[in-house]
DNA sequence: GCGGCTCTGGCAATCGATTGCAGAAAATGC
DNA sequence: GCATTTTCTGCAATCGATTGCCAGAGCCGC
């Protein structure tokens, strides 16, 4: 990146000092050792050489890369960019350079990922991929890498957490269909294994009956994987059973967006023969037609808050603390997904084919 | 990352040779200088207690990071995960992590981008969010980073680069439009400070006639950035003069969406009175109403290639040889945003308000 | 005027690798 | 069988920082 940039050595021959004074005087811990004269002459040098400390030997002499590492499953997933945003934007701001890296969800490359990261020496890591039982992760933070996982957790408890509302969402989300009007509703749920499905799926089960709505089990499909087709899938199987229900709630937004599909794909209208729900907000659900109603997470902010709370814990190694886990509030964002059921029960029980939104 | 990790001297004790006898055994450049049994052995041992290389020392010794820095102007901008991606596949391949950086466009932080890649010492850069005169960029090569732009390129031909081929993408869909039916078609043209803006915009003044459209001086707004909100106010402008077209060109796809809504907004609608076209395919275009005609383009390839021309180049420092430019095919994807053009000029001709897709 | 104190800043070891050089051992030539 | 070459491995310097230890300077009080 450059041809040759003034060391320690060069700042300290051009003031006529040590290179261990020149050293004490640029870090602020250590400067109160240094005569302020010294000190001025030495950062004013320092500066106009454009000295700049090797990060190589700083790593080598201290054990300490100034790098964290970002494990996501997938970076084009158009959720989770804008939590890395978030904590490079709070990493940077601590000198902290971020390694980002993909699983894919695949269990080899979670390991080699591991790997790489453990290679390059990152000092920390968040962690957006982790599962509910995530043994690797367990393993590394007990190893001592301080780890924060973001939008999920892991159901050991000593794994700290910046995650979302869920519980909050769900229920928010079941008011608002109830307001409308809803009674019957069905549900896509996320995969069990991650503590987002778990949470919302639980969440729906939690407060339906307070709200005054009834969701039979068989009203609950699961889907394997948060993607559209998924969704797409699920709706056919609630369709396929013709149970009658006026709006599906889904555990997030690419399963609406499946959902919807598959709906269309069958002639029914959103939101006016079905309502459905998505769950995080995610760029451009706010352009479908119908919009999405959904809830809103703080993506950015859950990827900057967690950067925070790793640098802090980076800080100070080997004490054990309490871990902790940060729970951000969601917003409900009414779209045009749902409305009031037209007729209670007509449009889903009895599966008429009829032209996909033909004028009436 | 770990409490402490093999080093060569443990490998070394280990074995009872030297350290640089481990040095040149786990070196494939160098393991020929060794006897064969030797090696086994080393590399053997060196596997059972988990060696592996410290990066620090590495970087400190031969001054090379085996990092690339990638600067996009925001990650979350999803015409770019897919590029990261492309180039972490290809970089990983050959030991190389990546650090992604975002510019926003700003200047100031530009500036600081590259500063902190620099004081990293990456060993090269992928930027994607060059522009045609970008004297940064220029001078950063011309202290021997190696660098390759990706999408975009500068004027001076001296960066490599590796872009879609834009003149022939507006090629196609003038094609296209004009196959539909089109003769008046207006144009909202991007950024003339980026190479993709003026390419795409040159190549509209090239092919237009030849094509059999006429594009008047006046049909064509220049949007000052390629987002939705640009879009919707150059639609505003083009519809404000009433000049009869009856398709509209955009230069990106966030551009096409901001004018379909601006269209919308006027109780017009896309395609019936005006076909509207993008510009990238970018995700989620194909579930917009309408789905979005647009031009694909290789992203996570464009990034891949780019990262393998990069590395490449990082292989032989100092030696200079002709700069290379690779120019990747694209795709005419044809969705419900075009039509043939209902009646010629009625429909923006006269700006009669009308509700919003009303059923006829 | 001297012992003891604090305050500064220099010395040198250290982190973990790479690599030029030299020397020992083995192979080759005659 | 000796000289010479080749092959292999060890030695030690080096990269650029940090940091424990120590010595010299200056100050104080008595």
């Amino acid at each position: 990146m450059q041809h040759k940039r003034a060391t320690l050595k060069d700042v300290a021959g051009a003031v006529g000092v040590h290179v261990s004074t020149v050293s004490r005087a640029l870090n602020p811990a250590t400067r109160h050792l240094i005569t302020p004269e010294i000190v001025a002459k030495v950062i004013a040098v320092g500066r106009q050489m454009g000295y700049r400390p090797n990060p190589a030997a700083y790593s080598l002499r201290t054990n300490r890369t100034l790098t964290i590492g970002v494990v996501v499953p997938d970076i084009t997933n158009s959720i989770f960019p804008p939590i890395i945003r978030g904590v490079e934007d709070a990493a940077s701001e601590h000198g902290y350079a971020t390694l980002v890296v993909n699983t894919d969800g695949r269990f080899e490359r979670e390991a080699s990922v591991f790997e790489v990261l453990s290679a390059r020496g990152v000092d920390g890591l968040v962690v957006a991929s982790v599962e509910r039982k995530d043994e690797a992760i367990v393993r590394i933070a007990a190893l001592g890498t301080p780890i924060v996982t973001v939008n999920r957790r892991t159901d050991d408890a000593s794994i700290c957490s910046v995650t979302n509302d869920d519980a909050e969402g769900i229920r928010r989300m079941l008011t608002h269909l109830a307001a409308l009007g809803h009674r019957n509703v069905a549900a896509i749920a996320g995969n069990q294994g991650l503590s987002t499905g778990q949470q919302r799926y639980e969440a729906l089960r939690t407060h339906a009956a307070g709200i005054g709505l009834e969701i039979a089990e068989e009203s609950v499909r699961f889907a394997a994987r948060f993607n559209e087709a998924a969704g797409e899938q699920a709706m056919e199987e609630l369709l396929a059973r013709g149970l009658g229900f006026t709006a599906v709630l889904c555990a997030n937004d690419r399963l609406a967006i499946g959902a919807i599909a598959a709906l269309r794909r069958r002639g029914l209208a959103c939101p006016t023969d079905v309502s459905v729900s998505g769950f995080n907000d995610m760029a451009m659900v706010d352009r479908l037609e119908p919009p999405l109603t959904t809830i809103r997470i703080q993506q950015y902010k859950v990827g900057f808050i967690a950067a925070n709370l790793l640098v802090e814990r980076m800080a100070r190694p080997q004490e054990t603390y309490a871990p902790e886990h940060v729970l951000m509030p969601i917003e409900l964002v009414v779209r045009g997904s749902t409305c009031p059921p037209r007729d209670l029960t007509r449009a889903t029980k009895t599966m008429r084919r009829r032209a996909p939104a033909a004028p009436a």
